[in-house]
DNA sequence: AGTGCGACTGTAAACCTTTACATCATGGAT
DNA sequence: ATCCATGATGTAAAGGTTTACAGTCGCACT
């Protein structure tokens, strides 16, 4: 199968005794050809093990089939999950999908464009939070390849998107927050730049207004979402002494951040604080107290971005530009009821 | 630059008054053309903005350049990682890397091998532990494509492996536990048709053989891989009450599991009971008290495999058919020295 | 009988490269 | 003056498809 030299569609033409146009269409559009060529094609295709070469193909057809996935990082706990519904999506529809790490190296980022402009990809699909190095600055005359964003919005670019709504759903944990008596609620994570973090605080925000509660601004804490900025977070907020009875983190691993300053200082969870993530990355479950958080839909994120994306690559104008998912409330036991001591 | 028609080889031939066999060569073979000539091409491929074609490339090359890989879990820990290895490796040769994610369904493997017989993808890495179907039944006489295995071997076949060092690992780790004074061990995750499980247990086994201790074999307890088995095999001993003061775990999802069981009781780590993984993956460091685990060399793992496997394909016989990498002893805190009660 | 149509099939061009082989010029050695 | 080697370039084939267009055949209809 590998050395041997490859049966090709004219070897198949010969067995079946018709020409290699029909061949093609007994492949390609089965109606096309009478019943007995199209059983006499078959067979032959049987007795050689034909498979038609995907580089003649698409280079005939000037598509290859293939999306090019751009991530700055394949570690991201986020991205795996995202990755699966993106994968199964495209096989389903007859689509590979090529990997680039980009780690927001602008020369790789460009590198990887090459997929693009040499044909072997068809599209994109941005984790990047901005257009890849080497698109950004082009001049607006040229056509932009069909992509579409996941997980974080295109900065000052119409990409179509595919995400979690992420005001409400820091609003619902909010106000899960609130609903177990909590008025004192730390945000960790602000980051007015990330379109992600503000658009988290906003939620905070929402939620504490409507349940009348001002917002104390010596409890909102800047972040990066990662663990350490959660650590340093918690650990500012005893230094100044200024203390939430909750804390709602931009995302899980912020959270694990808050979980590990406040073990440290000999707190125990929940009674003493509660803590609330946002994400429901792998270890959520896991960690003790299992962490209350929003789950984001990841796989039906990818599953609905590839659609997307193949419905664009196939001339249709999408249905919408933005499509945002619910996430789900997951409680679990690192927030417990607010009682006065 | 997308719509707008492509240039190809001849119009940069025609701007630079040359031939197109001139322009290939003077992208691909710098040094066969004059200098002279060789500027006026790169001029106007730059005044083009040319990039060649990658499906008429390969199509005339017989090769793509790419490389497949296939995972059943594109979310297991362990594979990220290792994937970011790959990719490094694929991309600073000049490879692109498709992923195919089987989830074991042999449907898919035997779907994913088009890539291969269709010529989309080059060799095969395989993250499987087994041949993918419709290779593994195939008749002997047929070449396999060039694959290499990864993460863990391939039963029955002789495919070239890259990954750690699984009996010297336990080992270290297993002598680790003696070295603070453990005497009885036990190894949780026991799978002798697992190659890694298996080759885990004999490094337990060696280890405690090294230390003059008998193994107990009440302390070796079933489990295959997963957290809820470990969290299983931990309440099996309560219920057996055969206890052991520290526990070897197959990797580190299971020590979670046991992590969680002993919590569960009311046991305080690692003053009760000591702890080990293996892995060293994402959350270990966050859990608390921080695992002590075994670390592997992901990336490297995943850069190794696939110049291997590049090198393969270029025709090289590989230099060894087994890589073995050495994992690394990281002491955190979930293990303490044994002191009777 | 002639016309037109529908169903089916074949011919050949096009997709864009790479590269074996041929050609040609130049210059040094004989 | 001739020959040969060397270096630079061009010509054309080959790689395997898809598909516009043209052709053939049988048949119903006028």
């Amino acid at each position: 199968m590998h050395h041997r030299k490859l049966a090709t569609i004219e070897d198949v033409a010969a067995i079946a005794g018709v020409s290699i146009a029909t061949v093609s269409r007994a492949i390609n559009e089965p109606r096309k050809v009478a019943d007995e060529t199209r059983r006499r094609v078959t067979d032959a295709i049987a007795r050689t093990g034909y498979t038609t070469n995907a580089m003649a193909r698409s280079l005939r057809m000037r598509r290859a089939n293939m999306i090019l996935i751009l991530a700055p990082d394949v570690g991201d706990p986020n991205f795996s999950n995202i990755l699966v519904g993106l994968e199964i999506a495209a096989s389903t529809r007859g689509y590979g999908v090529l990997i680039g790490n980009t780690q927001n190296d602008p020369e790789r980022e460009a590198d990887y464009l090459k997929f693009i402009s040499s044909n072997q990809a068809d599209g994109l699909i941005l984790f990047t939070g901005h257009l890849p190095f080497g698109l950004a600055d082009a001049d607006p005359s040229v056509r932009l390849p069909p992509m579409v964003a996941v997980n974080e919005p295109v900065l000052n670019h119409d990409v179509p998107f595919v995400g979690v709504d992420n005001f409400e759903g820091a609003r619902i944990a909010a106000e899960h927050l609130v609903s177990q008596g909590h008025q004192r609620i730390a945000f960790i994570g602000r980051s007015p730049a990330r379109r992600i973090n503000a658009l988290r605080e906003e939620g905070y925000r929402a939620a504490l207004a409507q349940a009348g509660l001002s917002v104390d601004e010596r409890l909102i804490l800047p972040g990066d979402g990662t663990t350490e900025s959660g650590r340093q977070a918690t650990e500012h907020m005893f230094v100044r002494d200024v203390l939430p009875s909750a804390f709602l983190c931009v995302n899980d691993a912020t959270a694990l951040g808050v979980f590990m300053a406040l073990n440290n200082r000999g707190y125990v969870l929940p009674r003493q604080f509660s803590v609330m993530g946002f994400d429901d990355i792998a270890f959520a479950s896991f960690v003790t107290p299992a962490l209350t958080t929003m789950k984001q839909p990841r796989r039906k994120i990818g599953e609905e971005a590839m659609n997307m994306l193949l419905t664009l690559l196939e001339g249709e104008p999408p249905r919408q530009r933005e499509v945002f998912l619910r996430s789900e409330l997951i409680v679990r036991n690192s927030v417990s009821r607010f009682t006065e001591k």
